[in-house]
DNA sequence: CAGAATCCGTTACGATACTG
DNA sequence: CAGTATCGTAACGGATTCTG
């Protein structure tokens, strides 16, 4: 008996997708750290690859590529020798940092649990 | 010359190891989802594959396994004919709900901006 | 400096079939 | 019901080399 599904926990379904909506974005193991040091202002290649613990130029290009194509960084070549690239965050770009900002305290608490059982 | 990185940007190092630390455990399409779903109180195994859009029960079981193991959720037998298992958020697992709140609510905004651009 | 190109290993994930 | 086993694909990521 009781084959179905329990159902309507008293948590309306509040649209799950956004969450693999935003997801999406977020994945992988370097955008989130993009998007975290570029939140206090615009940063080239090169300091970014140094910010981030050692991504390698390529997935940093392919990953900085992507997030520009999402409307997330925006991608402003400086006429200079040798050239220099700036990346920064767009407006949707920031609305990130407040959920990353989240998702680094939980990193804080993990760390202090991990503490405790030692 | 500056062949040196920019540094002191305002923003002094918030530790961002926290982040990778966090993605950890986040990371993948079906991890994010399972604690969503249980977020409300403890879930079947069948409940939570027919919760989360397709995912197939292998893959499922993976996640749980691995999230059970980091300390995120608990696996209770029942010992009922046929066999169910229930599975729920630790304390732990608890403190990622804010921050999956505020990554759906990145998902909706990301929805809207798509929705003015078209 | 800012990357593109190439090669290659690892892992996530899906589909199907089978078990206690 | 709650998985496990097996197979196969694709994306992610590292290392190295090369270029404008």
């Amino acid at each position: 008996m009781s084959l179905k599904v329990r159902k309507n926990r008293s948590i309306p379904p509040p649209e799950p997708c956004a969450l693999t909506e935003c997801m999406a974005i977020i994945a992988g193991a370097w955008a989130p750290n993009v998007i975290w040091h570029l939140r206090a202002g615009p940063r080239r290649f090169n300091e970014l690859r140094l910010d981030i613990p050692p991504v390698s130029a390529k997935v940093l290009s392919q990953r900085l590529k992507e997030l520009e194509g999402r409307g997330v960084v925006t991608r402003t070549i400086q006429p200079t020798t040798p050239p220099s690239v700036e990346y920064a965050l767009t407006r949707l770009g920031q609305e990130f940092v407040p959920a990353l900002d989240a998702i680094v305290k939980v990193g804080h608490k993990l760390k202090a649990a991990r503490r405790k059982e030692l």
